[in-house]
DNA sequence: AAGACATTTCGAGAAACATAGAAATGTATG
DNA sequence: CATACATTTCTATGTTTCTCGAAATGTCTT
């Protein structure tokens, strides 16, 4: 991953707003099914109105909602597919797996040659 | 960590240029010590110039890389600590290390049940 | 103390962002 | 087909953010 992407995709969740959607979808339970070219997209999840809800209180979806989960959506961290009359969205854990692979290496990485050189291997 | 933290954190990273001087710091080795009261710092690692000759070409630190730093500084990324006239930056292990954990438990998590459900329990 | 060097702070202007209400779109249901 | 429902798009507004140059701060050297 490049930085551009690590940008785009941390910028999305560097809302507080976000964060809350992006966290309340990863602990919503979902179910997923495979497409035809294998995809993984979900069948049952949070309609776009229970996010709203569980983040803001509302009954029915605000606008401001829709505009997160869109912003979430193009950075690619988000799928969201219409299920008759609402949108159900889910975790694109494809793109979530590559996040913690970036900050899981990276934590690897960033102490690389200290426990060497400073001879306190802990 | 909590969403709030989460969005400090990911609202830093979420500026391509600041995602470069990350990338740039997590890759430049760094020795570290550890202090009086058991905290680590870095003895020596990429000067405040160095990190924004890497991002900018610029052989002098801009006024801009200096408010980037300072992002990153605010947000617990990055430390930084004075060695005669220049800047010392380092990236903050442990803030990483927390961030590489919210992501790879949620990337464990956002599956939780569609494997149990799906019949594919791994 | 004066000068050079590395960095930060300040101030201003342009661009991007978050929010909210109103109108529009798409979809089921009577 | 009309109505209700779920969501998105549009538009306007106030706020934050990024950037740049100029001035200020802190630190070494002489």
């Amino acid at each position: 991953m490049d930085h551009k992407e690590l940008a785009t995709m941390c910028k999305a969740l560097g809302d507080p707003t976000r964060a809350r959607i992006f966290g309340f979808l990863v602990n919503c339970c979902c179910p997923v099914a495979v497409g035809d070219e294998g995809e993984v997209r979900p069948v049952e999840g949070a309609t776009a109105g229970e996010v709203c809800c569980h983040v803001t209180g509302s009954e029915t979806i605000t606008s401001t909602v829709s505009f997160h989960l869109k912003e979430l959506r193009q950075a690619g961290l988000v799928t969201a597919e219409r299920r008759g009359k609402s949108m159900v969205c889910a975790i694109d854990r494809e793109a979530l797996a590559r996040l913690a692979a970036y900050f899981d290496d990276a934590s690897k990485r960033s102490g690389c040659c200290c426990d060497d050189q400073q001879g306190e291997p802990k």
